[in-house]
DNA sequence: AAGATTTTTGACCAGTTGGAAAAATGTTAG
DNA sequence: CTAACATTTTTCCAACTGGTCAAAAATCTT
């Protein structure tokens, strides 16, 4: 069974462009950890050391373990233990590189912000609305289906509340779907796109195409063994596709 | 500001019509815990009493509770004592009502699925297509505004793989769905719907609903304090209505 | 190769949490 | 009213968890 294709089947794995700073930003006390008690050169802002090799490695590894274990248990649900057996080392060596667990969701949480926003960016003013329409569309499918850690751990955030990326999402997120939404409404007025509520298409595009990554044992359940198999993100994308051009009145008979 | 309608505003707390045994067909060891040591009667199957009326009362109030605490942090994340406190009430007593936490989890999740099939299977064979798949879409909608909490349970099990509704799923929720594929199937046959998968067609419809409850957050936050407020959901139920009638192509110009 | 630095480990600890036991208090049928 | 049963409170505990710390091992620098 060739995967019917959907599109490019991405690298399941890496979640943003190998050196995703995004936040690091921090002078990241990692491993330098608190300073020694009586602190030698005085008030030195201690030296922000560039990270080593092997630094960088471990905290690769730690954070996708710590993705793996945080998406199907959520955070209070996931134990540093855990986190560290997946991750193939001890406890302390983990607290080693994150001095909290809280820092390593901190660190995924930001990093997921990223790659979240990035399909909605893609869509151009200029282009065609249903052939940007139906490309965000796909784009997004294609992230259920192949990081759907990630659209979990974010689904997770939200259904607490998103406390850690409130403020990204009000302002961040606000933003660009108010841009957006502009585009839609430009659109519209052109005649080009069916009037309706820009911002309530969005959340039905992200609504739609996140439940194949969040309620994926539903979908699965559901569709049973001859439908639920790798095939079903194209019948999703085809039926997507169709709901949103044709919605389900009937053409007339041709 | 009245309420702009959408349709009854049902009372936000009884998830189940009062006497919602589901699943408490088991013999409801409840306060009765583990009988003593040494039987008295010998293999007397420990005639199962009747629950007396504080019984049914406080049990309730922690099944009431726990959804608050539940829906709120999940599981893992929520604790006894907090139920407890929530409950009015003090740990070793909510204790003596359930003698495990799981317990009430358990008995949340078997009154859920029942809440949750309900509204598709209100859908009629001999009602007209639009009018009964506008209804479903409005019922689901209804819940959404009136009973987040529930779906965001419910959410939160299917996110960790629905490990304990799974074998519901898979069978009777199944079936249902099966069914009410059909049901859609002969509509299409008829001409009456677009051709279309039914299957994804009831995802689409959970999805876009159900959103508006678990992303609660994001959706206000979006939207912002003009278009965030208690109109979001009419503006939902009017956006929904025309994706799912007339998708997003234009009509042509009258 | 020695010294400096970074990484890893094992032992340990304090706070939290689910839950047990038993004593104390309430409720109610007869 | 009172015995029998239901409910509640107090006390306690063992497992788990996030995190610490000093010393050992590995790695890097010169």
């Amino acid at each position: 069974m060739a995967p019917r294709k959907l599109n490019s089947r991405a690298s399941p794995k890496a979640i943003a462009p190998a050196s995703s700073k995004v936040i690091a930003a921090e002078p990241s006390p990692s491993p330098a950890k608190r300073q020694h008690k009586a602190d030698a050169k005085a008030a030195v802002p201690a030296k922000a050391r560039p990270l080593t090799r092997i630094q960088r490695e471990k905290q690769d590894i730690i954070l996708e373990a710590a993705l793996e274990v945080f998406s199907a248990h959520g955070f209070r649900g996931s134990t540093i233990d855990q986190i560290a057996e997946v991750a193939g080392m001890s406890k302390p060596n983990l607290l080693y590189y994150f001095p909290k667990k809280e820092e390593i969701h901190r660190r995924l949480m930001s990093e997921l912000l990223v790659t979240w926003l990035a399909p909605l960016q893609e869509m151009r003013a200029d282009g065609d609305p249903f052939v940007e329409i139906r490309s965000y569309i796909r784009r997004k499918l294609e992230m259920a289906r192949d990081f759907p850690r990630q659209s979990r751990l974010f689904a997770n955030e939200m259904l607490r509340g998103a406390p850690h990326i409130i403020d990204m999402i009000e302002v961040d997120l606000k933003a660009l779907v108010d841009e957006k939404a502009q585009v839609l409404l430009t659109w519209m007025d052109e005649g080009k796109l069916a009037r309706t509520d820009p911002y309530h298409l969005i959340f039905s595009i992200w609504a739609t195409t996140q439940h194949y990554a969040d309620f994926d044992v539903q979908v699965r359940a559901v569709l049973g063994k001859a439908r639920g198999g790798e095939g079903r993100f194209e019948d999703a994308a085809r039926y997507l596709e169709h709901l949103f051009l044709h919605g389900l009145t009937p053409k007339p008979r041709a």
